[in-house]
DNA sequence: CGGGAACTTGATCTCGGTCAATATTGGTGG
DNA sequence: CCACCAATATTGACCGAGATCAAGTTCCCG
């Protein structure tokens, strides 16, 4: 997908700029302005840093060098964590594939995934005296460059186009735990699941993870629940509610296949 | 005493700058390493922006020159709005005096605070296609400085310190926001009644908003139920619980006296 | 097939919402 | 300073959405 693993200096790009450059999925790319970027591909390329900074575009030497030195491509499976809250806080990462939740569990066992993140966005940026304020776990299959903190931050205050980035990054990020907290303050349970429907259906389009129907959710009942904070047994009961109106239906393997989009972000009530 | 005009050359320093340097309210200031800004005092302060950088310091006259068209200080009334949700852009503020609900409301009026803001904190960053995403609120009469969004980001370009800072400001907001999610998704009421007291404590003690038992909220029982997700009975009840386990007590005028932090803050769970 | 995990469905209970009745506070004018 | 009234807070009775507990059912993988 992001063309043959030639060791040494083949292509080496985001997957949201990919997206951006107009790519789909299987076909070739056609990047029109890129040029190739000349390092090994299990390094970070430039548009992983420069998406935290919306650019695309080949490195200079110096550049190069930095980059170098600041980590490198990551893979987990499904369930697996890249951090946990409290660890002391080595690296922060940007997902190039795969579906990342941030979560935090308290001492009881219950548990709130705050956000979700998807392909071209970054966690594990936040902490709390140096160690993870959240914990990161792989709802899917993960590939992520692991950036070492301190260096990246040095190489952010070098590079005032990437500091911009991370401000928009951020201001996003806040905006969607807003909305969040919206969901959770105040819908009842089949609008919140409503909600959430329509919102993965949304993510997954803007950042390529499912094409299209059905919708794949790469998340449990229990992972839902986790998000929404309700119960599974409350949302399978929602899920069944949605059915029998008619809004979406569950093909075989559990897929979701929305019927009536409009009545779905309308039972969902929030449009953020 | 020296005659000089006062008009155009006093001091004009951040509250939360203030607050850094040991002021304490009502006694005269002692600044240490700080140097007057010769600016007229209905202009942001350098701290202002400097703080948005944890910077305090003299400014250049160049500096100064981009201060001056920036924006001004105004002032807000207990109860009105800052700025509406799905208005256009026109400033983003940083809080002197005082404290802002963020909020957002559904079109059958439920509405959700989903952040306190206090002196030091900045407001109205977040936007969607050009216009606030949020509501802004004044929970008490309100000092702050306005910024022309457009020139701010400009400004902000050529001053990569301003950058991190801005950075850091929407790190510990996304954190925070974090925490109400997990508040909204998993606390049962009498536990998000005492963790919202705990936190407004500690947040009035860290930005010297209130000094000293008792505490004054500055929030009416409806407007804590907006923040919780809960009815302003169910507050008024839980209230009424932490009291019967003397963990708090009401005193004349609805202050709050805190009886027993170390019960307060394990009634409320969550130590963010 | 068989067995375990995930999901659905059902019965019951409980917390918090709703509706309603006071009680208290705060502000205004006499 | 007090009387009055509106706004806000407390308290009570009741109800319902969602949690909890408990079976079933389907799916998946060896």
């Amino acid at each position: 997908m992001f063309g043959a693993p030639q060791v040494a200096s083949s292509w080496l790009v985001c997957y949201d700029c990919m997206v951006r450059n107009g790519a789909i999925p299987g076909r070739p790319l056609a990047f029109g302005a890129l040029q190739p970027l000349k390092m090994p591909s299990s390094l970070p390329c430039d548009s992983c840093i420069g998406r935290t900074l919306n650019l695309c575009r080949p490195l200079d030497d110096v550049r190069l060098q930095h980059l170098l030195s600041l980590g490198g491509i990551r893979h987990w499976k499904r369930h697996e964590t890249l951090f946990r809250a409290g660890d002391p806080i080595g690296a922060f990462f940007k997902i190039r594939k795969g579906i990342v939740a941030v979560a935090h569990t308290l001492d009881d066992g219950r548990r709130q995934i705050t956000a979700l993140r998807a392909p071209g966005d970054c966690v594990g940026y936040l902490d709390r005296d140096g160690r993870y304020a959240f914990e990161g776990q792989a709802l899917t299959d993960v590939e992520a460059c692991a950036f070492d903190r301190r260096k990246f931050d040095a190489y952010v205050a070098q590079h005032p186009d990437l500091a911009a980035a991370l401000v928009e990054a951020l201001s996003s990020a806040l905006k969607q735990s807003g909305m969040l907290s919206l969901v959770l303050g105040q819908l009842r349970s089949t609008e919140r699941v409503a909600h959430f429907l329509a919102e993965i259906s949304a993510l997954y389009a803007e950042r390529h993870v499912s094409f299209a129907q059905p919708l794949t959710l790469h998340m449990g009942r229990n992972e839902i629940a986790d998000y929404l904070g309700l119960t599974i047994e409350t949302v399978s009961r929602s899920i069944g509610k949605l059915k029998s109106r008619n809004i979406i239906a569950l093909v075989e393997s559990g897929e979701v296949v929305i019927l009536d989009f409009e009545r779905l972000r309308d039972a969902g009530k929030v449009t953020g």
